[in-house]
DNA sequence: AGAATAGTCATCCATAAGGGTAACAATAAG
DNA sequence: CTTATTGTTACCCTTATGGATGACTATTCT
């Protein structure tokens, strides 16, 4: 469960952006073309190919050529790396925020009196 | 449900990052400072200090200080919107994706000629 | 007061993002 | 063959990222 690790930073960064957030919501209908996916959006061609190119890239989806267009799909699984890290934050978390106020009590109080050996 | 959207961008661009997200995994175990945040990192402080600014950017984190450090603690709420997105593109995948074959099919064979109004 | 610690600010650098335009395939239609 | 459509490549520009360094502030310790 930590093989995805270097993967995310591109799933991630792949969805930091409307413009691919839209492409991957409209994709959900079903395929469709570069020009089609380009409708809703003002920019230019060439810049909506940049971001098919960089969802390509970051696997949440899939495209391949038929005749003069390039159909565009999901990868549907894709997206479970993203999941799998948002459960295990979770997971983490459980019931460990409520120790917020006493650590920074235990910093205010103890400091470094009790933890002779730890530096830098 | 659609009030995130800018959000969206901050907090996935946030989490595209394993430093960002190595950080936020050592704040589930509750709040931590500056220097200690950076320990597992061989990264110089003001690199790490530019990660945690972004984070609390993004609205997942909080800071404070007390005394001479900065502590920092997670805003567990922070990433409900991120969990939504994912959840909504779920809903709106939902029995859609074996139209993909039938889809190219049709692209194949019917073409244009039945769409006369479908331009542009 | 003086020294150590924890963090911060200002630069710098290389690269990537995200937008634009112009020119150029390649395929399809007439 | 000629033209239109669809996509693609090559640049350009501006801003953001992610790293590094050096100098500096603010607090705490002695």
């Amino acid at each position: 469960m930590d093989d995805y690790s270097e993967n995310l930073d591109l799933l991630f960064g792949a969805l930091s952006d409307p413009t691919r957030r839209g492409i991957l919501s409209r994709l959900c209908q079903g395929p469709a073309s570069v020009g089609e996916l380009k409708e809703p959006f003002l920019m230019a061609l060439p810049n909506l190919l940049k971001h098919i190119r960089l969802l390509e890239n970051s696997g949440l989806i899939e495209t391949q050529k038929y005749g003069r267009m390039r159909i565009c799909s999901l990868k549907p699984d894709a997206l479970i790396p993203t999941e799998k890290w948002l459960e295990e934050q979770h997971r983490l978390m459980e019931g460990r925020l409520d120790r917020m106020e006493a650590y920074i009590e235990t910093l205010k109080t103890t400091k470094a009196k009790e933890n002779p050996d730890e530096q830098t």
